[in-house]
DNA sequence: CCGTTTTAGGTTACCGGTAACGCAACTTCA
DNA sequence: TGAAGTTGCGTTACCGGTAACCTAAAACGG
């Protein structure tokens, strides 16, 4: 592990018998060289097989790199995954290399990667959320760098927003629920231990139902992460709990799936017996044979977006800080 | 973005009454300094708040970063997410940041996205697949830092190669339908314009098939990315033009959930009428009201293997180059 | 008690780019 | 035609750490 063999702009300044100025000038592609200039270095560089350097490059100017830090509560989850891969390819586009951490919900796993990154002089940041320990908001004040917070919608942002709200999502279905006469209601959550944003959920879910002079017949919020088998589990529980249950609201699409799977097998029937309704739009809803009642969370463009408006940021352009993705509730047959 | 003005070594060297580098070698816990120097020096860390600065500690040392790549060909896969989840964190125990991109089995974006994280020094790589174009092996070979090819087993890896054989996966698969007396047998795949690791599983499908002198009597191959609808959809396909198919393999676990539900919705019999593969193992199928026979894919212990193979290399320590972590057919309900 | 080793530091010279400035030659235009 | 830009470079001084080398004092050992 010695240095590196490697061209550098020296050698490629010699080569052609011009400084090495003139020939980060060139890369740069800037002015202050004549074609001809540009045309012999362009080759030395090819010839030489140059490799940039963006330890040097980014040392030597003072200026941030062009590394860009991602923190998602994990990967293996589909619509964190969309968002990841939205991010990570639009930022591409403008040059900048995303660094990735998860923190599963655990703030200080959030904190203990961002010093980790920061160390690397960021040219922004994408965080999920709007939880952060104290030490975090230190950082981000230190770093001094653009951030954007995504997936929550705060009217507080550290620097930027875009997302949605995810009580309002809650809200809103409660109220479609209510509204379609349901009246024993049960919710179905995951993560018991963290707070999630599911929980926001939750909480718009209750005051919808508050709305109506309702309240939560009951709630099963399991421990594990989300997921089909969650789902399933929980379904299991809360009808144990509470079997005269009308209607139930799960964490997200999958957990929903999952308690469908539980009511299939044990022969209850969806709607008529009982509602469903998901969150999250995710696409292993779209082999049901009943089209799911659920919210779609449009993570893709939420990600293209959230990288936009950093890049743009980044570049020194001003705009504004707060900008709302509308979630949207999406009717199906299952309620 | 001008010149950022935390503290440096040098303004807590100052405070102190020591030279930077003993700043330094206190803060990377080497030796070289008393006790008292140390806790002298911490506490001014601590005070001025002092955020290190790899850029200038990579570049002043001439090592390779603490950066390493990791390229799968998307997120938006439960495996490669599960993956992703594994080699981050493990990377991270041990002091790395990963970088992040993705391909979508387009080899060409492989190399634009290497090309630009080579040019942050990284300390090594981890690649999905062995596919790569020329100016890929080039630039891996000057890179020179220990690279793992991961997912796709290789006897020949560029450095190191920790994953299983597709081929194998398929050949098992299909001897064991075979073996329960299955004849008129269907393959349904996804992104039919790239060269997936799902073509070597049909490969050995073919394979197994041949060895009992049947040949494959269907295959539909749709364009899109493996999902459940595609899963849906292709069934649709493939039974409009071969109905008297009697086994199913598919190119992974959601798709053939996405047949099976296409088959529910026709009152077609799962395993009476015909039986169902998958492949991965993928959460999904826990929810089945039948145990669908699939192919166990530790995506999670093979994203840890393969970080930690690449820590051991990048400290130095020698060890073998491939490593395989097997994949398990797990008979199900469903053959 | 003296020679030798170890410890605790300081000094110096980089790493490979970039910013800032300087300057000669060439244009432009009144 | 001469003054004022403009173009096309070169020169110098960094950026903030680290490696390598050096030195004086302290510890050690026979």
């Amino acid at each position: 592990m010695a240095r590196k063999t490697n061209a550098k702009l020296e050698d490629i300044a010699r080569a052609t018998g011009v400084s090495k100025m003139t020939v980060s000038r060139v890369l740069r592609g800037g002015s202050g060289f004549s074609d001809a200039t540009r045309i012999r270095v362009m080759a030395e560089v090819e010839r030489l097989n140059y490799l940039p350097n963006r330890i040097a490059a980014t040392f030597g100017s003072g200026e941030a790199s062009t590394l860009v830090g991602l923190c998602v509560p994990r990967f293996t989850s589909s619509l964190f995954g969309q968002l990841t891969e939205a991010i990570q390819s639009n930022l591409a586009r403008f040059g900048y290399q995303v660094v990735i951490g998860s923190h599963d919900q655990i703030p200080q796993d959030e904190e203990t990667w961002l010093a980790s990154v920061a160390a690397w002089q960021p040219a922004g940041m994408i965080l999920t959320g709007t939880r952060h320990t104290p030490n975090t908001l230190d950082l981000i004040k230190k770093l001094a760098v653009p951030i954007v917070e995504i997936w929550n919608l705060t009217t507080t942002p550290l620097d930027m927003a875009v997302g949605f709200s995810h009580y309002d999502c809650g809200l809103t279905m409660g109220r479609y629920i209510v509204g379609r006469g349901y009246r024993r209601i049960g919710y179905v959550g995951a993560m018991a231990d963290v707070e999630t944003m599911g929980r926001d959920r939750q909480s718009g879910f209750t005051q919808a139902l508050g709305e109506a002079d309702l309240s939560l017949a009951a709630a099963e919020i399991l421990h594990d992460r989300p997921s089909f088998y969650t789902g399933f589990v929980g379904t299991e529980m809360i009808l144990a709990r509470a079997p005269k249950l009308d209607a139930l609201y799960f964490h997200d699409d999958e957990m929903a799936i999952g308690g469908m799977a539980y009511l299939r097998k044990h022969g209850i029937r969806v709607r008529n017996d009982i509602a469903i309704a998901g969150w999250g739009a995710m696409e292993a809803a779209s082999i049901l044979p009943e089209r799911l009642t659920t919210t779609e969370v449009p993570a893709t463009k939420l990600g293209k977006l959230a990288a936009e408006m950093l890049v743009m940021r980044m570049r020194g352009e001003t705009l504004s800080d707060v900008h709302v993705i509308p979630a949207r509730l999406v009717p199906g047959d299952t309620v």
